[in-house]
DNA sequence: CGCGGCTCTGACACTATTGCCACAACCTAA
DNA sequence: TTAGGTTGTGGCAATAGTGTCAGAGCCGCG
Protein backbone atom coordinates (compact mmCIF):
# COMPACT_ATOMS: atom_id res chain seq x y z
CA UNK A 1 0.00 0.00 0.00
CA UNK A 2 2.92 2.48 0.45
CA UNK A 3 0.92 4.93 2.61
CA UNK A 4 -0.55 7.31 0.47
CA UNK A 5 -0.20 11.08 1.68
CA UNK A 6 -3.48 13.14 2.19
CA UNK A 7 -4.24 14.53 -1.51
CA UNK A 8 -4.71 18.48 -0.34
CA UNK A 9 -0.79 17.81 0.61
CA UNK A 10 -0.34 16.89 -2.90
CA UNK A 11 -2.39 19.74 -4.68
CA UNK A 12 -0.44 22.35 -2.45
CA UNK A 13 2.92 22.18 -4.29
CA UNK A 14 2.01 20.57 -7.39
CA UNK A 15 0.53 24.16 -8.19
CA UNK A 16 3.66 25.43 -8.50
CA UNK A 17 3.16 28.85 -7.10
CA UNK A 18 1.24 28.31 -3.50
CA UNK A 19 4.51 29.68 -1.48
CA UNK A 20 2.00 30.55 1.01
CA UNK A 21 3.46 29.70 3.50
CA UNK A 22 7.36 28.79 3.21
CA UNK A 23 9.06 29.29 6.22
CA UNK A 24 12.43 30.18 5.40
CA UNK A 25 14.16 27.18 4.84
CA UNK A 26 14.28 24.88 7.79
CA UNK A 27 17.71 26.04 9.24
CA UNK A 28 16.70 29.16 10.72
CA UNK A 29 17.60 28.72 14.22
CA UNK A 30 20.17 31.18 14.70
CA UNK A 31 21.52 29.25 18.07
CA UNK A 32 23.41 27.48 16.26
CA UNK A 33 26.61 28.00 14.40
CA UNK A 34 26.56 26.46 11.21
CA UNK A 35 23.86 27.10 8.92
CA UNK A 36 24.62 24.49 6.45
CA UNK A 37 21.63 22.91 5.20
CA UNK A 38 20.30 19.86 7.05
CA UNK A 39 20.19 16.32 5.65
CA UNK A 40 17.74 14.15 5.79
CA UNK A 41 17.98 10.48 4.77
CA UNK A 42 15.13 8.99 3.03
CA UNK A 43 14.96 4.78 3.58
CA UNK A 44 11.80 3.61 1.63
CA UNK A 45 11.53 0.90 -0.79
CA UNK A 46 8.69 2.84 -3.11
CA UNK A 47 9.96 5.27 -5.32
CA UNK A 48 6.76 7.06 -5.74
CA UNK A 49 6.90 7.64 -1.76
CA UNK A 50 10.27 8.84 -1.87
CA UNK A 51 9.65 11.18 -4.59
CA UNK A 52 6.91 12.51 -2.69
CA UNK A 53 8.88 12.87 0.40
CA UNK A 54 11.97 14.40 -1.35
CA UNK A 55 9.92 16.87 -2.88
CA UNK A 56 8.47 18.02 -0.11
CA UNK A 57 11.51 18.03 2.17
CA UNK A 58 13.08 19.80 -0.52
CA UNK A 59 10.49 22.18 -0.49
CA UNK A 60 11.22 22.89 2.92
CA UNK A 61 15.06 23.63 2.25
CA UNK A 62 16.07 20.45 3.28
CA UNK A 63 18.67 18.40 1.29
CA UNK A 64 17.28 15.08 0.56
CA UNK A 65 19.40 11.35 -0.16
CA UNK A 66 17.76 8.41 0.05
CA UNK A 67 18.23 4.70 -0.29
CA UNK A 68 15.80 2.25 -1.37
CA UNK A 69 16.14 -1.16 1.23
CA UNK A 70 17.76 -1.72 4.44
CA UNK A 71 20.48 -2.41 3.94
CA UNK A 72 21.55 0.25 1.50
CA UNK A 73 19.72 2.80 3.97
CA UNK A 74 22.87 1.66 6.62
CA UNK A 75 25.39 2.14 4.82
CA UNK A 76 24.07 5.58 3.06
CA UNK A 77 23.50 6.80 6.90
CA UNK A 78 27.05 5.93 8.13
CA UNK A 79 28.20 7.18 5.15
CA UNK A 80 26.65 10.13 4.37
CA UNK A 81 25.98 11.52 8.29
CA UNK A 82 22.49 12.73 7.50
CA UNK A 83 21.18 15.21 10.42
CA UNK A 84 18.31 13.04 10.55
CA UNK A 85 16.74 9.73 8.96
CA UNK A 86 13.25 8.72 7.91
CA UNK A 87 13.24 5.19 7.59
CA UNK A 88 10.33 2.77 6.46
CA UNK A 89 9.57 -0.25 8.60
CA UNK A 90 8.85 -2.59 5.67
CA UNK A 91 11.71 -2.80 3.48
CA UNK A 92 13.73 -5.57 1.42
CA UNK A 93 16.42 -6.88 2.38
CA UNK A 94 16.66 -5.42 6.22
CA UNK A 95 13.41 -4.36 8.37
CA UNK A 96 13.59 -0.97 9.53
CA UNK A 97 13.86 -2.01 12.93
CA UNK A 98 17.01 -4.09 12.20
CA UNK A 99 18.59 -1.03 10.39
CA UNK A 100 17.51 1.34 13.37
CA UNK A 101 19.09 -0.57 15.95
CA UNK A 102 22.21 -1.36 14.24
CA UNK A 103 22.56 2.71 13.66
CA UNK A 104 21.09 3.58 16.99
CA UNK A 105 24.59 1.30 17.73
CA UNK A 106 26.90 3.09 15.61
CA UNK A 107 25.58 6.27 15.68
CA UNK A 108 23.39 6.64 18.85
CA UNK A 109 23.14 10.85 17.99
CA UNK A 110 21.52 10.71 14.91
CA UNK A 111 17.58 10.93 15.55
CA UNK A 112 15.18 8.80 13.28
CA UNK A 113 11.69 8.80 12.69
CA UNK A 114 10.23 5.40 11.66
CA UNK A 115 7.55 5.32 9.14
CA UNK A 116 5.00 2.01 10.22
CA UNK A 117 2.27 0.81 8.36
CA UNK A 118 -0.96 1.02 10.78
CA UNK A 119 -1.81 -1.83 12.83
CA UNK A 120 1.79 -2.25 13.54
CA UNK A 121 1.66 -1.23 17.13
CA UNK A 122 3.61 -3.42 18.53
CA UNK A 123 6.38 -2.60 16.01
CA UNK A 124 5.90 1.49 16.97
CA UNK A 125 6.57 0.71 20.92
CA UNK A 126 9.82 -1.89 19.54
CA UNK A 127 10.42 0.57 17.05
CA UNK A 128 10.65 3.79 19.92
CA UNK A 129 12.70 1.12 22.25
CA UNK A 130 15.17 0.75 19.65
CA UNK A 131 16.19 4.06 19.78
CA UNK A 132 13.84 5.86 17.12
CA UNK A 133 12.85 9.20 18.15
CA UNK A 134 9.76 9.52 16.90
CA UNK A 135 7.37 7.27 14.55
CA UNK A 136 4.35 8.10 11.71
CA UNK A 137 1.86 5.67 10.71
CA UNK A 138 0.75 5.43 7.15
CA UNK A 139 -0.32 6.72 5.58
CA UNK A 140 0.34 9.88 6.87
CA UNK A 141 -0.18 13.52 6.16
CA UNK A 142 3.14 15.15 5.16
CA UNK A 143 2.70 17.84 7.27
CA UNK A 144 2.21 15.70 10.34
CA UNK A 145 5.61 14.00 9.42
CA UNK A 146 7.11 17.78 8.49
CA UNK A 147 6.34 18.94 11.86
CA UNK A 148 7.39 15.87 13.89
CA UNK A 149 10.92 16.20 11.76
CA UNK A 150 11.14 19.69 12.66
CA UNK A 151 10.25 18.58 16.12
CA UNK A 152 13.04 16.10 16.57
CA UNK A 153 15.77 18.33 15.11
CA UNK A 154 14.36 21.11 17.38
CA UNK A 155 14.75 19.07 20.16
CA UNK A 156 17.59 17.52 19.39
CA UNK A 157 20.00 20.83 18.25
CA UNK A 158 20.25 23.11 20.94
CA UNK A 159 22.32 20.88 23.54
CA UNK A 160 21.38 24.00 25.90
CA UNK A 161 24.81 24.03 26.67
CA UNK A 162 25.08 27.28 25.07
CA UNK A 163 24.96 30.28 27.53
CA UNK A 164 21.61 31.92 27.19
CA UNK A 165 23.21 35.53 27.44
CA UNK A 166 26.38 37.43 26.97
CA UNK A 167 27.07 40.14 28.56
CA UNK A 168 30.24 42.51 27.83
CA UNK A 169 30.95 46.31 28.62
CA UNK A 170 27.21 47.24 28.94
CA UNK A 171 25.56 45.26 26.21
CA UNK A 172 23.72 42.05 27.26
CA UNK A 173 22.55 39.33 24.63
CA UNK A 174 20.11 37.16 25.48
CA UNK A 175 20.42 34.43 22.59
CA UNK A 176 16.82 32.92 23.09
CA UNK A 177 15.09 36.18 23.90
CA UNK A 178 16.28 37.43 20.37
CA UNK A 179 17.25 40.48 22.36
CA UNK A 180 19.86 43.16 23.26
CA UNK A 181 20.34 45.16 25.58
CA UNK A 182 22.74 48.42 25.58
CA UNK A 183 23.29 50.39 28.78
CA UNK A 184 19.80 48.62 29.77
CA UNK A 185 18.07 50.13 26.62
CA UNK A 186 16.85 47.53 24.12
CA UNK A 187 18.34 47.32 20.51
CA UNK A 188 16.47 46.89 17.89
CA UNK A 189 18.65 44.39 15.12
CA UNK A 190 17.67 42.71 12.22
CA UNK A 191 17.54 38.88 12.04
CA UNK A 192 20.75 38.91 10.14
CA UNK A 193 22.24 41.00 12.53
CA UNK A 194 21.43 39.48 15.14
CA UNK A 195 22.67 36.13 13.96
CA UNK A 196 26.32 37.47 13.56
CA UNK A 197 26.22 39.12 16.53
CA UNK A 198 25.66 36.17 18.14
CA UNK A 199 28.17 33.76 16.48
CA UNK A 200 30.77 37.14 17.03
CA UNK A 201 29.56 36.28 21.04
CA UNK A 202 30.19 32.84 21.18
CA UNK A 203 33.34 33.10 19.37
CA UNK A 204 34.98 35.81 21.38
CA UNK A 205 39.02 36.58 20.74
CA UNK A 206 38.62 34.38 17.38
CA UNK A 207 39.26 36.03 14.32
CA UNK A 208 36.69 35.48 11.75
CA UNK A 209 36.89 35.13 7.84
CA UNK A 210 34.47 36.81 6.25
CA UNK A 211 33.86 32.83 4.04
CA UNK A 212 33.43 31.70 8.06
CA UNK A 213 30.96 33.77 8.47
CA UNK A 214 28.93 33.17 5.10
CA UNK A 215 29.12 29.55 6.37
CA UNK A 216 27.77 30.07 9.85
CA UNK A 217 25.28 32.90 9.52
CA UNK A 218 24.12 32.99 6.09
CA UNK A 219 24.41 29.09 5.49
CA UNK A 220 25.48 27.21 2.15
CA UNK A 221 22.81 27.45 0.02
CA UNK A 222 22.01 30.95 -0.45
CA UNK A 223 25.84 32.07 -0.22
CA UNK A 224 26.12 35.82 -1.09
CA UNK A 225 28.96 37.92 -2.02
CA UNK A 226 31.56 38.64 0.71
CA UNK A 227 31.09 42.72 0.69
CA UNK A 228 27.67 41.71 2.40
CA UNK A 229 29.41 40.98 5.26
CA UNK A 230 30.98 43.91 5.58
CA UNK A 231 28.15 45.64 5.10
CA UNK A 232 26.41 43.99 7.88
CA UNK A 233 29.43 44.63 10.31
CA UNK A 234 28.49 48.53 9.58
CA UNK A 235 25.28 48.24 10.85
CA UNK A 236 26.38 46.23 14.18
CA UNK A 237 29.13 48.82 14.48
CA UNK A 238 26.60 51.53 14.86
CA UNK A 239 23.79 49.95 16.19
CA UNK A 240 26.39 48.82 19.49
CA UNK A 241 29.72 50.57 19.50
CA UNK A 242 30.31 53.64 21.13
CA UNK A 243 32.12 55.06 18.91
CA UNK A 244 31.51 53.15 15.41
CA UNK A 245 34.75 54.86 13.07
CA UNK A 246 36.57 53.18 16.32
CA UNK A 247 35.07 49.67 16.87
CA UNK A 248 36.33 48.52 20.20
CA UNK A 249 33.92 45.28 20.00
CA UNK A 250 34.48 43.86 16.19
CA UNK A 251 37.31 44.59 15.27
CA UNK A 252 38.59 44.26 11.63
CA UNK A 253 41.70 42.52 11.09
CA UNK A 254 43.22 43.61 8.10
CA UNK A 255 43.59 40.89 5.43
CA UNK A 256 41.64 37.98 7.51
CA UNK A 257 38.44 39.38 8.63
CA UNK A 258 36.67 40.49 11.97
CA UNK A 259 37.11 39.45 15.55
CA UNK A 260 35.15 39.88 18.86
CA UNK A 261 36.62 40.80 21.87
CA UNK A 262 34.39 40.76 25.23
CA UNK B 1 24.45 21.50 14.00
CA UNK B 2 25.87 17.99 14.03
CA UNK B 3 28.89 18.30 16.08
CA UNK B 4 26.78 19.30 19.26
CA UNK B 5 24.04 16.69 18.62
CA UNK B 6 24.94 14.49 21.87
CA UNK B 7 21.99 15.01 23.81
CA UNK B 8 22.44 14.61 27.56
CA UNK B 9 19.42 12.17 26.78
CA UNK B 10 21.62 9.76 25.23
CA UNK B 11 23.81 9.34 28.40
CA UNK B 12 21.43 9.92 30.71
CA UNK B 13 19.98 5.92 29.82
CA UNK B 14 21.89 4.35 31.33
CA UNK B 15 20.62 0.36 29.90
CA UNK B 16 20.78 -0.81 27.05
CA UNK B 17 20.53 1.10 23.47
CA UNK B 18 20.24 4.61 23.34
CA UNK B 19 16.42 5.00 23.23
CA UNK B 20 16.03 8.81 22.09
CA UNK B 21 12.15 8.96 23.42
CA UNK B 22 12.49 11.64 26.13
CA UNK B 23 9.85 14.64 26.07
CA UNK B 24 10.32 17.17 23.76
CA UNK B 25 12.16 19.86 25.38
CA UNK B 26 8.79 22.17 25.72
CA UNK B 27 8.47 20.21 29.01
CA UNK B 28 10.44 22.73 30.78
CA UNK B 29 8.69 23.07 33.53
CA UNK B 30 10.66 22.55 36.82
CA UNK B 31 10.11 19.41 38.21
CA UNK B 32 9.99 19.46 41.63
CA UNK B 33 11.53 16.20 42.90
CA UNK B 34 8.47 14.34 44.64
CA UNK B 35 9.30 12.28 47.57
CA UNK B 36 7.24 9.51 46.27
CA UNK B 37 7.72 8.15 43.07
CA UNK B 38 4.42 8.44 40.94
CA UNK B 39 2.79 5.32 40.63
CA UNK B 40 1.24 4.89 37.59
CA UNK B 41 -1.23 1.13 36.73
CA UNK B 42 -1.41 -0.30 33.27
CA UNK B 43 -4.04 -2.72 32.41
CA UNK B 44 -3.89 -4.01 29.16
CA UNK B 45 -3.42 -7.71 28.31
CA UNK B 46 -1.13 -7.62 25.18
CA UNK B 47 2.82 -8.65 27.19
CA UNK B 48 4.70 -6.63 24.85
CA UNK B 49 2.55 -3.93 24.96
CA UNK B 50 2.61 -3.68 28.50
CA UNK B 51 6.32 -4.06 28.35
CA UNK B 52 7.12 -1.38 25.88
CA UNK B 53 4.49 1.15 28.20
CA UNK B 54 6.70 -0.08 31.60
CA UNK B 55 10.01 0.48 30.16
CA UNK B 56 9.13 4.30 28.64
CA UNK B 57 6.92 4.77 32.12
CA UNK B 58 9.59 3.77 34.36
CA UNK B 59 12.47 5.17 31.81
CA UNK B 60 10.27 8.65 32.80
CA UNK B 61 11.14 8.17 36.56
CA UNK B 62 6.78 6.59 37.52
CA UNK B 63 6.32 3.72 39.50
CA UNK B 64 4.78 0.69 37.07
CA UNK B 65 2.64 -1.68 38.57
CA UNK B 66 0.46 -3.67 35.77
CA UNK B 67 -2.51 -6.19 35.36
CA UNK B 68 -3.35 -8.49 32.21
CA UNK B 69 -7.06 -8.07 32.42
CA UNK B 70 -10.36 -5.94 33.44
CA UNK B 71 -10.94 -8.17 36.77
CA UNK B 72 -7.50 -8.21 38.09
CA UNK B 73 -6.96 -4.54 36.86
CA UNK B 74 -10.06 -3.53 39.41
CA UNK B 75 -8.11 -5.44 41.96
CA UNK B 76 -5.17 -4.05 41.39
CA UNK B 77 -6.34 -0.33 41.08
CA UNK B 78 -8.59 -0.88 44.48
CA UNK B 79 -5.43 -2.39 46.40
CA UNK B 80 -2.46 -0.48 45.45
CA UNK B 81 -3.70 3.33 44.86
CA UNK B 82 -1.57 4.13 42.08
CA UNK B 83 -2.00 8.01 40.79
CA UNK B 84 -3.29 7.26 37.37
CA UNK B 85 -4.46 4.00 36.26
CA UNK B 86 -3.69 3.50 31.93
CA UNK B 87 -6.83 1.17 30.59
CA UNK B 88 -7.10 -0.28 27.71
CA UNK B 89 -10.84 -1.01 26.14
CA UNK B 90 -10.50 -4.72 24.96
CA UNK B 91 -9.59 -7.00 27.55
CA UNK B 92 -10.66 -10.27 28.63
CA UNK B 93 -12.55 -10.82 31.67
CA UNK B 94 -14.12 -7.40 32.12
CA UNK B 95 -13.93 -4.55 29.31
CA UNK B 96 -12.25 -1.04 29.90
CA UNK B 97 -15.08 0.43 29.68
CA UNK B 98 -16.57 -1.38 33.02
CA UNK B 99 -13.54 -1.30 34.78
CA UNK B 100 -13.44 2.42 34.49
CA UNK B 101 -17.19 3.04 35.50
CA UNK B 102 -16.99 0.87 38.79
CA UNK B 103 -13.59 2.07 39.43
CA UNK B 104 -14.44 5.56 39.13
CA UNK B 105 -17.34 4.65 41.42
CA UNK B 106 -15.33 3.43 44.08
CA UNK B 107 -12.22 5.92 43.66
CA UNK B 108 -13.61 8.74 41.98
CA UNK B 109 -10.67 10.66 42.09
CA UNK B 110 -8.00 8.32 40.81
CA UNK B 111 -6.84 9.48 36.69
CA UNK B 112 -7.94 7.00 34.12
CA UNK B 113 -6.62 7.13 30.55
CA UNK B 114 -7.94 4.86 28.56
CA UNK B 115 -6.57 3.26 25.18
CA UNK B 116 -8.77 2.59 22.54
CA UNK B 117 -8.42 0.97 18.69
CA UNK B 118 -9.08 3.48 16.35
CA UNK B 119 -12.37 3.10 14.91
CA UNK B 120 -13.80 2.85 18.49
CA UNK B 121 -14.90 6.49 18.64
CA UNK B 122 -18.09 5.67 20.39
CA UNK B 123 -16.04 4.20 22.92
CA UNK B 124 -14.16 7.51 23.48
CA UNK B 125 -17.34 9.33 24.28
CA UNK B 126 -18.89 6.23 26.20
CA UNK B 127 -14.97 6.12 27.98
CA UNK B 128 -14.99 9.81 29.03
CA UNK B 129 -18.67 9.99 29.86
CA UNK B 130 -17.98 6.88 32.12
CA UNK B 131 -15.48 9.09 34.06
CA UNK B 132 -11.96 8.83 32.44
CA UNK B 133 -10.02 11.33 31.98
CA UNK B 134 -8.31 11.39 28.55
CA UNK B 135 -7.89 8.60 26.26
CA UNK B 136 -5.62 7.51 23.39
CA UNK B 137 -6.23 5.71 20.37
CA UNK B 138 -4.39 3.12 19.15
CA UNK B 139 -1.78 2.70 17.31
CA UNK B 140 -0.58 5.87 19.78
CA UNK B 141 2.85 7.18 19.77
CA UNK B 142 4.29 6.81 23.52
CA UNK B 143 5.07 10.39 23.40
CA UNK B 144 1.64 11.31 22.70
CA UNK B 145 0.44 8.48 25.66
CA UNK B 146 3.44 10.78 27.60
CA UNK B 147 2.22 13.80 27.11
CA UNK B 148 -1.31 13.01 28.24
CA UNK B 149 -0.10 11.37 31.32
CA UNK B 150 1.93 14.28 32.22
CA UNK B 151 -0.97 16.76 31.43
CA UNK B 152 -3.55 14.28 33.16
CA UNK B 153 -1.60 14.50 36.37
CA UNK B 154 -1.00 18.40 36.17
CA UNK B 155 -4.29 19.02 35.97
CA UNK B 156 -5.34 16.53 38.99
CA UNK B 157 -2.18 17.47 41.30
CA UNK B 158 -1.68 20.56 42.90
CA UNK B 159 0.14 22.34 40.39
CA UNK B 160 2.66 23.89 42.79
CA UNK B 161 5.37 24.57 40.17
CA UNK B 162 3.62 26.29 37.60
CA UNK B 163 1.57 29.26 38.25
CA UNK B 164 -2.06 29.31 38.03
CA UNK B 165 -2.44 32.48 36.89
CA UNK B 166 -0.33 35.29 35.24
CA UNK B 167 -0.89 38.89 35.63
CA UNK B 168 0.86 41.44 33.21
CA UNK B 169 -0.35 44.97 33.20
CA UNK B 170 -4.10 44.96 33.95
CA UNK B 171 -4.15 41.70 32.61
CA UNK B 172 -5.07 38.27 34.22
CA UNK B 173 -4.62 34.87 32.53
CA UNK B 174 -6.24 31.72 34.65
CA UNK B 175 -5.03 28.73 33.14
CA UNK B 176 -6.62 26.05 35.30
CA UNK B 177 -10.52 28.66 34.94
CA UNK B 178 -9.61 29.08 31.46
CA UNK B 179 -10.05 32.35 32.09
CA UNK B 180 -8.78 36.19 31.01
CA UNK B 181 -9.76 38.85 32.78
CA UNK B 182 -9.05 42.68 31.28
CA UNK B 183 -9.23 45.30 33.77
CA UNK B 184 -11.11 42.77 36.08
CA UNK B 185 -13.52 42.50 33.15
CA UNK B 186 -14.04 38.95 31.28
CA UNK B 187 -12.65 38.38 28.24
CA UNK B 188 -13.90 36.14 25.69
CA UNK B 189 -11.23 33.44 23.54
CA UNK B 190 -11.62 31.12 21.88
CA UNK B 191 -10.12 27.41 22.62
CA UNK B 192 -7.07 27.94 20.53
CA UNK B 193 -6.48 31.75 21.46
CA UNK B 194 -6.77 30.77 24.90
CA UNK B 195 -4.18 27.76 24.55
CA UNK B 196 -1.75 30.24 22.46
CA UNK B 197 -2.04 33.32 25.22
CA UNK B 198 -1.04 29.99 27.62
CA UNK B 199 2.14 28.81 25.74
CA UNK B 200 3.14 32.63 25.41
CA UNK B 201 2.52 33.71 28.63
CA UNK B 202 4.49 30.61 30.10
CA UNK B 203 7.12 31.59 28.36
CA UNK B 204 8.21 35.25 28.51
CA UNK B 205 10.83 36.90 26.75
CA UNK B 206 11.39 33.81 24.63
CA UNK B 207 11.35 34.31 20.45
CA UNK B 208 8.46 31.24 19.75
CA UNK B 209 9.18 30.58 16.28
CA UNK B 210 5.50 29.31 14.01
CA UNK B 211 6.89 26.29 14.30
CA UNK B 212 7.13 26.37 17.67
CA UNK B 213 3.74 27.24 18.74
CA UNK B 214 2.08 24.88 16.00
CA UNK B 215 4.39 22.40 18.05
CA UNK B 216 2.94 23.41 21.27
CA UNK B 217 -0.24 24.62 20.83
CA UNK B 218 -1.88 22.45 18.10
CA UNK B 219 0.24 19.12 17.92
CA UNK B 220 1.71 17.17 15.25
CA UNK B 221 -1.54 15.38 13.63
CA UNK B 222 -3.76 18.46 12.31
CA UNK B 223 -0.23 21.07 11.17
CA UNK B 224 -2.45 24.11 9.88
CA UNK B 225 -0.42 26.69 7.76
CA UNK B 226 2.27 29.04 9.61
CA UNK B 227 0.00 31.92 8.53
CA UNK B 228 -2.71 30.58 11.08
CA UNK B 229 -0.47 31.56 13.69
CA UNK B 230 -0.90 35.00 12.78
CA UNK B 231 -4.14 35.07 12.35
CA UNK B 232 -4.50 33.81 16.00
CA UNK B 233 -1.95 36.13 17.01
CA UNK B 234 -3.98 38.84 15.76
CA UNK B 235 -7.18 37.68 17.29
CA UNK B 236 -5.09 38.04 20.62
CA UNK B 237 -4.13 41.22 20.11
CA UNK B 238 -7.41 42.47 19.21
CA UNK B 239 -8.55 41.18 22.09
CA UNK B 240 -5.94 42.39 24.65
CA UNK B 241 -3.44 44.98 23.55
CA UNK B 242 -4.19 48.22 24.30
CA UNK B 243 -3.79 49.39 20.77
CA UNK B 244 -3.72 46.49 18.31
CA UNK B 245 -1.77 48.33 15.91
CA UNK B 246 1.08 48.52 18.33
CA UNK B 247 1.28 45.81 20.44
CA UNK B 248 3.25 45.94 23.70
CA UNK B 249 2.31 42.08 24.95
CA UNK B 250 3.28 40.21 22.08
CA UNK B 251 5.77 41.42 19.34
CA UNK B 252 6.60 40.29 16.11
CA UNK B 253 9.89 39.65 15.97
CA UNK B 254 10.80 40.09 12.06
CA UNK B 255 12.02 37.04 10.43
CA UNK B 256 11.93 34.76 13.47
CA UNK B 257 8.27 34.60 15.37
CA UNK B 258 7.08 36.34 18.33
CA UNK B 259 7.74 37.12 21.52
CA UNK B 260 5.60 37.63 25.02
CA UNK B 261 6.45 40.55 27.53
CA UNK B 262 5.15 41.02 30.44
C1' DC C 1 -32.02 21.80 9.08
C1' DG C 2 -30.22 26.72 9.64
C1' DC C 3 -27.40 29.68 12.54
C1' DG C 4 -23.40 31.35 14.55
C1' DG C 5 -18.92 30.79 16.19
C1' DC C 6 -14.34 28.97 15.42
C1' DT C 7 -10.53 27.59 12.40
C1' DC C 8 -7.95 27.59 8.57
C1' DT C 9 -6.53 29.42 4.14
C1' DG C 10 -5.20 32.08 0.22
C1' DA C 11 -5.09 36.73 -1.48
C1' DC C 12 -3.30 41.21 -1.24
C1' DA C 13 -0.98 45.24 0.23
C1' DC C 14 2.67 46.90 2.83
C1' DT C 15 6.98 47.08 5.43
C1' DA C 16 11.43 45.59 6.93
C1' DT C 17 15.34 43.44 5.59
C1' DT C 18 18.85 41.98 2.50
C1' DG C 19 22.18 41.96 -1.10
C1' DC C 20 24.89 44.50 -3.98
C1' DC C 21 27.26 48.34 -6.03
C1' DA C 22 30.10 52.34 -6.56
C1' DC C 23 33.28 55.07 -4.64
C1' DA C 24 36.07 56.84 -0.92
C1' DA C 25 39.22 55.76 2.67
C1' DC C 26 42.49 52.79 4.31
C1' DC C 27 46.25 49.56 4.82
C1' DT C 28 50.60 47.21 3.50
C1' DA C 29 54.48 45.87 1.22
C1' DA C 30 57.85 47.12 -2.09
C1' DT D 1 55.72 57.06 -1.33
C1' DT D 2 53.10 54.60 -4.36
C1' DA D 3 50.47 50.96 -6.35
C1' DG D 4 47.23 47.57 -5.49
C1' DG D 5 44.51 45.07 -2.69
C1' DT D 6 41.10 45.75 1.42
C1' DT D 7 37.57 47.80 3.95
C1' DG D 8 33.80 51.39 5.18
C1' DT D 9 29.58 53.41 3.74
C1' DG D 10 25.26 55.21 1.79
C1' DG D 11 21.77 54.23 -1.22
C1' DC D 12 18.71 51.49 -4.24
C1' DA D 13 16.21 47.55 -5.98
C1' DA D 14 14.65 43.07 -5.06
C1' DT D 15 12.90 39.94 -1.65
C1' DA D 16 11.15 37.96 2.24
C1' DG D 17 8.15 38.34 6.00
C1' DT D 18 3.80 40.31 8.13
C1' DG D 19 -0.84 42.22 8.93
C1' DT D 20 -5.29 41.85 7.46
C1' DC D 21 -9.42 40.23 5.56
C1' DA D 22 -13.03 37.71 3.42
C1' DG D 23 -14.70 33.35 2.63
C1' DA D 24 -14.89 28.12 2.96
C1' DG D 25 -15.38 24.11 6.01
C1' DC D 26 -16.81 22.32 10.45
C1' DC D 27 -19.24 21.58 14.46
C1' DG D 28 -22.38 22.13 18.07
C1' DC D 29 -26.82 24.10 19.28
C1' DG D 30 -31.13 25.21 18.96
Amino acid sequence: MKGNMKTNEQLRRGSGNGRSNAMPPANNDITESPAKKTRILIVEDEPAMVEGLRDNFEYEGYEVISAGDGVAGLDRALADDPDLVVLDVMMPRMSGLDVCKQLKAKRPSVPIIMLTARGQEIDKVVGLELGADDYVTKPFSIRELMARVKAVLRRVSPPASTPEIYRFSDIEVNIRGNAVLRAGAQVDLSAKEFALLAYFVSHPGETLSRDRLLDAVWGYENYPNTRTVDTHIVHLRQKLEPNPEEPRFILTIHGSGYKFVG
